[in-house]
DNA sequence: ATGAAAGCGCTAACAG
DNA sequence: CTGTTAGCGCTTTCAT
């Protein structure tokens, strides 16, 4: 493994000009750049991180708080973020906070804090004041994607207005009675999305001057299953079946779609169903949705952290909430109601 | 931020002694051990770990390097890299690969040589020889998981023997017109798991002394969407329809599911549907399946590393081709053939 | 624009 | 078992 030195021997600079014209930082001519690069390319050399960042106090390296990884949002905005980081040159550390709640101390206790990361994304996960603190006292920044954090700039869509768009769909085809399968309260705990969805729905149906029917809600756990499970209770109802579902997820919503097949329901003639995400299985399902873009979310995370860690104009405007697109994209599961 | 000096001063001791101390390297008095330890906890002390690699030698980081993030296998098997890294006090650093293939060169040209990981797994790659013997130069060990690499260890299931168990439940059952769905050219080129799956599948039928029909092959892209296309393909056609489906993965065998129900036909009574992974939708489906465990060969592809960088015992194993679990789980998806 | 040199914070001989 | 000390490989003032 060549190091600095050999570099600025066989380049016939000092290593000060070699750091400095690998790096960018610091004014190098043109001639010594050259001569620089092509004696690096020639021994292979490649900056040591560890030496870099414990000179320099920069890791390069940012750490990605994630509760799973085998769910397509939070895969999605992994994804995105890794994207947007390999191309500036900046690593990814993950943190799976899947297991137990001991996993989640040690890594706020001890993985985060060992000067490894030069910031820190949280994706869906509600911080402790404590655990915010942690992290501002060694001057990292954080940014969250998904559920708000106090006094942390994040990305979040308007759950919402989200939901109410997607109500506001079936109303205009006609629908009144709209069932809504959403969060149980265990999901509610970590970041309030279900309730945020409710809301939007229950908004929708109000402004409509349609009244809410608690008998057309269902919880389930934003899962295929549990959204099978719940449309098979709304649809089962011998009287007064909905004729549309809103479901606060594309998987739940692709749960009820096959649950209203094994009951004998055509969709979208018997039943109109409407999810939330744009899911990868959506479109194969025809199932109407409201795309979020998970995968923006996560570039977006990274351009805001960048610009605190590498500010391009002095006067770093640090977006408080930024608003994130979200977008009605109607396909076959929803039509007007049967007559 | 306190330094490991302010930490010696606190308990009485010299910096090497807290060094020591703590990261359980060489020996420490239980007295002095419990000094430091209690100065560290009082200060909020956590080694960096740039200087502490700067320093040793070893970064307690594993690189990941990995195809896909938003797929069952891959995420399952980076769920348990990570959970068993955590628990060793290691951290995962992600690479994915996901987009072109100038990722991958940066990947390998760069990122994994600036010293910041002590190792590498490698997740269903085929590895050039140049990349494999780069960081072989840099003594850097290497695991693969799922698709083999030369000279390196790698841990993969017996794809052929997990496809004729597959294919052998159903002749047991006493289906002879099985058909397969398998990857398509373009899946084989990474990693043999199509070829050798379908090998698997011809050696069963092989074997009861059934004929191979080339016309109950229909290739695919491992994604429920595929699957459905390519079974409606093979369950459409008006004569010598098969009795039976083996896919070469659950996500195909769930298109087919969802395939036959389009076309009228009962699972399993007019045909049964076997597939290979045990993914998460799978007990939903009623999927009849061979279950492998992509967590666990997370898990053990660690095991295989930490052997390697901290053996245990001074003549360490080189486990070559350790050979993977795998299990027959039978569900509601197949059945004895139609009369 | 470039070079000399002083560390960054810790670990690992080496002594004792 | 513990302290002393010399680096690990690079970045960054401070001069020039």
């Amino acid at each position: 493994m060549a190091g600095i030195e050999e570099v600025a021997k066989l380049a016939g600079v000092s290593t000060a000009t070699v750091s400095r014209a690998l790096s960018g930082r610091g004014h190098v001519s043109p001639a010594s750049k050259a001569k620089v690069e092509e004696a690096a390319a020639r021994l292979g050399y490649v900056v040591s991180s560890n030496a870099s960042s414990l000179a320099s106090g920069r890791t390069r390296n940012i750490g990605v708080v994630i509760p799973f990884l085998n769910r397509w949002f939070f895969s999605s905005v992994l994804e995105g973020a890794q994207r947007a980081l390999l191309r500036r040159g900046y690593d990814l550390t993950l943190y799976n906070l899947s297991g137990e709640g001991n996993e989640r101390s040690s890594v706020f206790e001890h993985f985060l804090l060992r000067q490894r990361v030069d910031a820190v994304i949280a994706v869906s996960l509600e911080l402790t004041e404590h655990e915010v603190a942690r992290l501002h006292d060694l001057g990292k920044p954080l940014v969250g994607v998904g559920g708000p954090i106090p006094d942390v700039p994040t990305l979040t869509i308007d759950d919402a207005a989200v939901a109410r768009l997607a109500t506001e769909h079936l109303i205009a085809l006609g629908h009144t009675r709209i069932a809504h399968i959403g969060g149980d309260l265990e999901f509610d705990l970590d970041f309030h999305l279900p309730t945020n969805r409710r809301t939007g729905y229950e908004g929708a149906l109000h402004d409509a001057g349609i009244e809410v029917d608690l008998r057309l809600f269902a919880p389930a756990d934003f899962t295929i299953r549990g959204g099978y499970h719940a449309a098979k209770q709304l649809l089962g109802a011998p009287h007064g079946r909905p004729t549309a579902i809103f479901a606060a997820s594309d998987e739940m919503a692709i749960g009820s779609i096959l649950a209203a097949r094994d009951l004998g329901l055509v969709v979208p003639r018997d039943v109109s169903i409407v999810g939330i995400d744009d899911h990868d299985l959506s479109e194969f399902f025809g199932l109407t949705t409201v795309a979020q873009f998970p995968r923006l979310q996560g570039e977006m995370a990274v351009d805001v952290l960048m610009e605190r860690l590498e500010p391009s104009t002095p006067d770093a405007p640090a977006p408080a909430a930024t608003p994130l697109p979200y977008e009605l994209r109607v396909r076959s599961s929803t039509a007007i109601p049967p007559v």
